[in-house]
DNA sequence: AGCACGCCGACT
DNA sequence: GTCGGCGTGCTC
């Protein structure tokens, strides 16, 4: 008799047999949809066997195996079966979730008939010359025809991308597909755009969250057939099946975007690197500020290192300058330096960013006699004013209230705000100059695509003259006209709690700097602290990646935090604190016979305690030996799962966890 | 995760 | 006397 074994979308470690007379190992990574329970679900083959572990009366038989499409191959399969063994998922909650909802469901989309891809005609691409890095680098990475990790590893303006088209092509031509991941924000049209322009002929696929659920089912099917050359996407697009893939890149690979902080919490650039292994290709990994992990490997020999040294456009780099606040009285945050700098920019009708990564007016408003300040009911956090729509905000679950016309507490009428955020340096700089066209930036501002490009196309057009913006302004976008960069507030990061904190300062830094002076004009960066010695400063100051990378790589080291170990976060979350770090008390107790070279530290409650009324605590294990985590957290899951759980706990486990 | 079954409180 | 609360147990 015919078994089936079938991955469902459960939150149950175990794959589920069904009988199916018809069916043979042609029908390995087909859909199928069976009865469950008392209803019908939709799952995927991952195996078919002659005999069944359970009991022959227990086991049902398919409803119908969907042969609507080619099954998936067998290298996706093992792809979703790495990640469910390495991030302790169930295999069916990987291959759901690696599938477009349409497919997931069981579904198909109407497929376009070839004649509607049918390439209009193409003007020839303008391909433009390669400087010597350049060339050196993509000679390296055609170079390599079997598995091999390179860091590609270059400034803003150095000429990546070209990089990244000229592999492209060479994998094109020799009959390949090719996959590019890039992160959130980045997968703008214009990307999108100059990939088309450069292979008007070859088929491109997009892979993201966002999409049409009909587009992304065809999008994968067209990626699965062979028929798309070029899969470009945010991480989801890692798990595109592609047959011929030959090369893979993942842009900006230091970009937290590529972890997924919540269901399946995978890293997609080291997934990618996985997938690559296995089908013994190249890919490259791009980045001007590349990760600590990364970098490190990379100054092993594990990963070759291509460096791409200048600006391929031709201007010098920014000039970074510090500004110590220690001594000056600033104005509304702003130190002397900065005003004159925006000044000259305005007489000069070039254009300013002041970079600000704090949304809203400010951070918490309160009321001085009586101390009360605006918080959160849900969560362990101050409401946030934002002014401009009169509404204090959580940042966190959402939460909105009026701004209360006097304090709840007191009656007090002269309610304070503390501290800055994006709208409240607007309206300064506006007040401060009047004949300058100040522009927000922020999520608040660009809420949507639409008003983002809206945003964007104003900035090009030069119809602002002073841009104040969060990290949103930072990634991938060239601002020609914009010649000062000011930073503000940029100290918090120093002193944070997070490891990863200065490694996400610097990277942001620099990329917010490279933003200036990519044109004929030379740009400059100004960085407002009180800790103008600090070396994370004096590194951009210097435009030295590496030492600051050496330097905190040292750190790392003697801390003996990633990439020296190997981490994995568990987290529970609860009604009240005192059930949420039992829950972790009692997995810990239970990981104590486990834990062979696996240091477990204790449950704590997490930084931000409470969110949407749930209190989350926390339970960190470390290990120096990756394939010692991996069998720790394999059998201590096997036991989380055994273990009775009270009603309103929840927990999940976060490997290689970038978040603390 | 769903969805059933199951045994105790306030409504026609 | 019934509708329904969510506790616990199972799903091939």
């Amino acid at each position: 008799m015919n078994i089936v074994r079938v991955a469902l979308d459960l939150p149950l470690p175990r794959l589920f047999d069904y009988l199916a007379p018809d069916s043979d190992e042609s029908d390995i990574g087909r859909r199928v949809t069976v009865p469950f329970g008392t209803a019908s679900r939709t799952g995927v083959i991952v195996a078919v066997a002659a005999a069944s572990e359970q009991p022959h009366a227990k086991l049902k038989a398919v409803s119908a195996i969907l042969r609507d499409m080619p099954p998936l191959p067998a290298e996706w399969l093992a792809l979703c079966e790495f990640c469910a063994r390495y991030y302790q998922t169930p295999l069916g909650e990987v291959t759901s979730f690696a599938l477009p909802p349409m497919l997931r469901r069981g579904k198909l989309p109407r497929l376009k008939q070839p004649a509607e891809i049918a390439a209009s005609p193409a003007p020839t691409p303008e391909i433009p010359r390669l400087m010597a890095a350049q060339q050196s680098a993509v000679k390296t990475i055609l170079a390599a025809t079997s598995f091999q990790t390179m860091l590609l590893h270059g400034v803003t303006g150095s000429g990546k991308t070209e990089v990244y088209l000229r592999a492209i092509d060479a994998v094109l031509a020799r009959g390949g597909q090719a996959l590019m991941l890039v992160p959130e924000i980045a997968l703008t049209p214009q990307l999108e755009g100059r990939v088309a322009s450069r292979f008007p002929t070859a088929h491109i696929v997009c892979g993201n969250s966002g999409m049409a659920d009909a587009a992304r089912a065809r999008g994968f099917i067209e990626a699965l057939s062979g028929r798309a050359e070029i899969v470009l996407g945010t991480r989801l697009a890692v798990f595109m099946p592609m047959p011929r893939l030959q090369l893979i890149i993942v842009d900006e690979e230091h970009d937290a975007s590529f972890k997924q902080q919540e269901g399946l919490r995978y890293s997609a650039r080291d997934v990618a690197i996985w997938r690559a292994h296995q089908l013994n290709i190249p890919i490259v990994l791009g980045s001007a500020t590349p990760s600590l992990e990364t970098f490190h490997h990379a100054s092993t020999g594990r990963y070759a290192m291509l460096e791409l040294p200048e600006r391929a456009v031709a201007e010098a780099m920014p000039v970074v300058r510090i500004v110590d606040t220690r001594r000056e009285k600033l104005q509304e945050g702003l130190s002397a330096a900065l005003l004159a700098g925006l000044q000259q920019r305005l007489e000069r009708g070039e254009q300013s960013l002041v970079f600000l990564n704090r949304r809203g007016y400010a951070p918490v408003l309160a009321c001085p006699p009586c101390g009360w300040i605006s918080r959160c009911t849900r969560c362990a956090a101050n409401l946030v004013l934002h002014l401009a729509d009169q509404r204090l905000r959580c940042h966190h679950c959402g939460f909105e209230a009026r701004v209360p016309r006097a304090c709840p507490d007191c009656g007090n009428v002269d309610l304070l705000p503390f501290g800055r955020g994006t709208q409240r340096l607007e309206t300064m700089l506006a007040e401060r100059f009047p004949d300058a066209r100040v522009l927000r930036i922020d999520r608040d501002s660009a809420s949507t695509p639409k008003k983002w490009q809206a945003l964007l196309a104003a900035i090009h057009a030069g119809e602002a003259d002073i841009l104040v913006g969060t990290q949103m302004l930072a990634k991938g976008h060239d601002f020609p006209l914009l010649t000062l960069v000011g930073a503000v507030g940029a100290d918090a990061a120093l002193f944070a709690a997070d490891f990863r904190a200065p490694e996400r300062l610097f990277a942001q830094l620099m990329q917010v700097g490279g933003r200036s002076g990519r044109a004929a004009l030379p740009g400059e960066v100004l960085i407002q602290t009180e800790y103008p010695d600090h070396p994370l400063y004096q590194a951009l100051v210097d435009h030295d990646y590496l030492r600051f990378a050496r330097n905190q790589l040292d750190e790392r080291r003697i801390a003996g935090f990633p990439p020296f170990s190997f981490q994995a976060m568990l987290r529970a979350e609860a009604r009240d604190m005192a059930q949420s770090l039992a829950f972790l008390a009692a997995a810990r107790s239970v990981a104590e016979a486990l834990a062979d070279g696996v240091t477990l530290y204790d449950p704590i409650p997490m930084r931000l305690q409470r969110l949407m009324t749930l209190e989350r605590g926390q339970l960190l294990v470390e290990s120096g030996s990756r394939p010692a985590l991996q069998a720790f957290l394999a059998a201590w899951m096997e036991k989380l799962y055994a273990l009775k759980m009270p009603a309103g706990l929840r927990w999940h486990l976060d490997v290689d966890p970038l978040e603390f």
